[in-house]
RNA sequence: GCUCUUGUAGCUCAGGGGUAGAGCGCGUCCUUGGUAAGGACGAGGUCGGCGGUUCAAUUCCGCUCAAGAGCUCCA
C-alpha cells in the first residue's frame, strides 16, 4: 500500500528495514481483520511508524478500545490462517476497476469502492509499476515489501484509536486510524510496553504533581504554568546557570515588559500575520467606550486594530522588538558591537487547545533569550559562541541524546520575510557554524523562523518524541523592518545583523523534559531540597538545628523531618521525595558532631564529621556535579 | 481547532436513578526509635459547571469547561 504523504521511490521501499516490514505486513493483517469485523469500513493508508504500524479507515460509526479484543481475535485468526503475502502487477485500468468493483480493500467482492484507495492510485506516477498484495483473500494497493507469511506476526498490540485527516490535510476528511504496536518477537513487544510504563511513571506532569513543582489552574488558564516553590527553586538554579555564564560571555541583562503596542508587531511582521497564534489585542482604554458610543461592531473594531485605525496594544509573542528598541535606542558605532542583550523574557502564544500538554507545549512561557546584534563579520564567531554555550549546557545536565537541525526555510513558501538574497547569506552562515560545531546535523527545509533560519537542537523525551529546546538564529531581515544601523570604520551607515539565540529554549518546556530526564532525581545543585536531616528522636532536634544552620550557612537548600515517625519511615519519605542526602542523626553523631551520610542512589554511605559533609556537598554544587563523586 | 476517551475527597481510584466508599495523604493523641511504611481516633465531597428528562439525577440526555491520546499546528 502507498504512503499517503509522500511517495518513496521503489529502490527506498526495497530498503524498509526488516522491523518495518514486518509492521508494514501488521498493518496488512489489521486492515484484513477490519473488513471482516466490519465489511462496510471504507480503507485509506496503513504505513509502518516509529515501534508499530497503523491503518487509516472510514466508517460509520466510532471504533472504541472495547474493540480491541475483538480486532485482536480477528487478528489472531488471521494470523494463524499463515497466508503468504503475494504480490502482483496491474495496469492502472485493471487496478481502477478493481477498486470500483470493491475488491481492492476488500475481503469478498461487495459494492463499496474505497474513494481514498482510487485517489491514492491516482497520486502514483505515471509509468510507475502499480503493484497489489494480496493476503487471505484481501487485497491492498501496496508496493511492499512484505513478510512471507500472516504467521510471521507474531508479537502484535492493537494500541490506541485516534483521528487523522485524510492525507494529513485538515481540509480533508477526518478518518479513524488505529494504531497498533508489533516487534519482532515477544520479548521485545513486553520490553516495549515496559518503557512505555516506565514513561508513564516519569511524566513530568504527574511528578510536577506528587513532588509540587508546579500547578496548572483551569481558572488561571489553559497552559499557563504556576511554578510552586520547589519548581520554582529548579529554576531559579537553572537561570542562575545560564547567568554566570552570560556575565562570563560579556552580555548585558535587560528587563522589558510583557505587553508592546500593535505598532511594534506591524513592523517586526508579527501583526496581523500571526494574529491567529496570539492572545487578542487589548484595544487602548477609552476605545471600546467610544466605539459602543459610536455604534460600531465588532468587526470595525477587528479592522480597525488591524489597519492602525484603532491603537492597542499585544501581549508579547516574543522578545525581539523589544530588545531591537533597546538597541536601537542609541547611536551604535561598530566599535560598540556585538550588542549582547539578554533576557528570562516571558512570552505568550495562543497555541491551539488541543496542541497544550504539562510544560511541554504551553500558552505562556520564558525564554532564556538574548539578542546579539553585530557586523556581518562577526556572526560567523558569535553564533559559534552560541553553539559552544548551548553545547555546554546540555553537556552540564546530562542530555546527550539530541540531534541538531538546521532549519531553513522553504523556497517554496510564502510565509516568510525579506530577501532571498539576505536569507542565502544568513543560512550559509549558520551551516558554516554548524560545520565546525562536530556534530552530526541535519538540513530541513521549512522549519525556519519566519524571519530567519535556525540551528536547533532537538531531544528526545522518555517517549521517544522529540522536542525542539535550544536555538540559535540568524536574521538578517528583522534589522531592515525596524531600520536599525551603526556607523562603521568609513563613517557611513550600516545595518548590523541580528542572532537570536535561547539555550534552554524555554523555561518551562526544558524544566518538563529534565524532570523526565531526571525522574525527576535532579543533580544536587538543581533539586530543591538538597538535603534533610533525620532526627534519630526528639532528643537530638537540638544537635539537627546547629547542623541544619552550618549547612544553611554554605548555601545548602536542607530541611529537618520532625514528624513522630521511625527512622524507616523518614527514610522512605525522603527517597520518595527524591532528596539527594540524607542525613540521620543520633546518640552516636551527636557526640562527635558527624553525621550518618545517605544519598538517594549511593545508599548508606557511613558517617562523616558535618565540616567533611558541608565541604563535600558544596564542592559538588558549585561544580553542578550530575552525582556524587563516588569513592 | 478536529476525532475519541475521561472528569467522584489533596492524590490514586471503586461505586451507581433514592443526595456516597477504599487506600494513601492530612489533623490530634500514644509511641522516642538506627536507615523504604509503629498504633489509635478524627476531619474532609453541591460526584467539573449549566440546562433537560424524571416523583427523584452524582448516575440518563444535551451543552459547556478542563484533562489525556492521536491528527493538524508550533513565528
Amino acid at each position: 500500500m502507498s504512503e499517503p504523504k509522500e511517495r518513496k521511490t521503489l529502490d527506498q521501499r526495497h530498503q524498509m528495514s526488516d522491523i518495518d516490514r514486518l509492521r508494514h505486513s501488521c498493518a496488512h493483517v489489521l486492515a484484513t481483520a477490519i473488513l471482516r469485523i466490519w465489511p462496510e469500513a471504507q480503507l485509506a493508508g496503513g504505513p509502518p511508524v516509529e515501534n508499530g504500524f497503523y491503518y487509516d479507515i472510514e466508517l460509520g460509526h466510532s471504533i472504541t478500545p472495547d474493540d480491541f479484543e475483538k480486532i485482536e481475535a480477528e487478528m489472531k485468526k488471521i494470523v494463524k490462517e499463515n497466508s503468504s503475502f503475494t504480490k502482483s502487477t496491474v495496469t492502472r485500468e485493471e487496478a481502477i476497476d478493481l477498486i470500483n468493483k470493491g475488491r481492492i480493500g476488500a475481503v469478498s467482492d461487495r459494492d463499496v469502492a474505497s474513494k481514498y484507495k482510487l485517489e491514492m492510485l491516482n497520486d502514483i506516477p505515471e509509468g510507475e509499476d502499480i503493484s497489489l498484495f494480496e493476503n487471505n483473500g484481501f487485497i491492498d494497493l501496496c508496493a511492499g515489501p512484505h513478510v512471507g507469511r500472516t504467521g510471521n506476526c507474531k508479537a502484535y498490540k492493537v494500541m490506541s484509536v485516534a483521528s487523522a485527516f485524510f492525507k494529513g490535510d485538515n481540509t480533508r476528511e477526518s478518518l479513524q486510524r488505529i494504531y497498533g504496536t508489533c516487534f519482532k518477537n515477544k520479548t521485545e513487544l513486553s520490553d516495549h510496553l515496559e518503557k512505555l510504563e516506565e514513561a508513564k511513571r516519569r511524566d513530568h506532569r504527574k511528578l510536577g504533581r506528587e513532588l509540587g513543582l508546579f500547578h496548572i489552574d483551569e481558572m488561571v488558564g489553559q497552559g499557563l504554568i504556576l511554578w510552586k516553590p520547589k519548581g520554582a527553586l529548579v529554576r531559579r538554579s537553572l537561570q542562575d546557570f545560564i547567568t554566570e555564564n552570560l556575565d562570563a560571555q560579556g552580555y548585558s541583562q535587560v528587563f522589558t515588559p510583557h505587553i508592546g503596542k500593535l505598532d511594534l508587531y506591524r513592523t517586526s511582521g508579527h501583526f496581523p500575520y500571526y494574529q491567529e497564534s496570539q492572545y487578542a489585542a487589548i484595544p487602548e482604554r477609552g476605545a471600546l467606550e467610544k466605539l459602543n458610543d459610536d455604534g460600531v461592531s465588532c468587526s470595525d473594531l477587528t479592522n480597525g486594530l488591524s489597519d492602525g485605525s484603532i491603537e492597542g496594544y499585544m501581549l508579547k509573542p516574543m522578545n525581539c522588538p523589544h530588545h531591537i528598541k533597546i538597541y536601537d535606542s542609541e547611536h551604535r558605532s561598530y566599535k560598540d558591537l556585538p550588542v549582547r542583550l539578554a533576557e528570562f523574557g516571558t512570552v505568550y502564544r495562543w497555541e491551539q487547545s488541543g496542541e497544550l500538554g504539562g510544560m511541554t507545549r504551553v500558552r505562556g512561557f520564558t525564554q532564556d533569550d538574548a539578542h546579539i546584534f553585530c557586523t556581518p563579520d562577526q556572526v560567523a564567531e558569535e553564533v559559534k559562541k552560541c553553539l559552544d554555550l548551548v553545547k555546554k549546557v546540555l553537556k552540564t545536565l546530562g542530555m546527550h541524546d539530541y540531534r541538531v537541525r538546521l532549519s531553513l526555510r522553504d523556497p517554496d513558501s510564502d510565509k516568510y520575510v525579506g530577501e532571498a538574497e539576505n536569507w542565502e547569506k544568513a543560512e550559509q552562515a549558520l551551516r558554516d557554524a554548524v560545520k565546525v560545531l562536530g556534530v552530526e546535523y541535519t538540513e530541513e527545509l521549512g522549519e525556519a523562523a519566519f524571519y530567519g533560519p535556525k540551528i536547533d537542537f532537538v531531544v528526545k523525551d522518555v517517549i521517544g518524541r522529540d522536542w525542539q529546546l535550544g536555538t540559535v538564529q540568524v536574521d538578517y531581515n528583522l534589522p531592515v523592518r525596524f531600520g536599525l544601523s551603526y556607523v562603521g570604520s568609513d563613517n557611513s551607515k550600516h545595518t548590523p545583523v541580528m542572532i537570536h539565540r535561547a539555550p534552554f529554549g524555554s523555561l518551562e518546556r526544558f524544566t518538563g523534559l529534565l524532570i523526565e530526564h531526571f525522574e525527576a532525581k535532579f543533580p544536587t545543585w538543581l533539586a530543591p531540597e538538597q538535603v534533610r536531616i533525620i532526627p534519630l528522636s526528639d532528643k537530638f532536634l537540638e544537635s539537627c538545628e546547629a547542623a541544619s544552620a552550618e549547612l544553611a550557612n554554605a548555601g545548602v537548600r536542607v530541611t529537618i523531618d520532625r514528624a513522630a515517625e521511625k527512622v524507616g519511615a523518614k527514610i522512605r519519605l525522603a527517597r520518595l521525595d527524591r532528596v539527594p542526602y540524607m542525613l540521620v542523626i543520633g546518640g552516636r553523631e551527636a557526640e562527635t558532631n558527624s553525621v550518618s551520610v545517605r544519598h538517594r542512589d549511593l545508599e548508606d554511605l557511613g558517617a562523616r564529621p558535618l565540616s567533611q559533609f558541608v565541604e563535600d556537598i558544596t564542592e559538588e554544587i558549585e561544580n553542578r556535579e550530575l552525582g556524587p563523586k563516588t569513592q
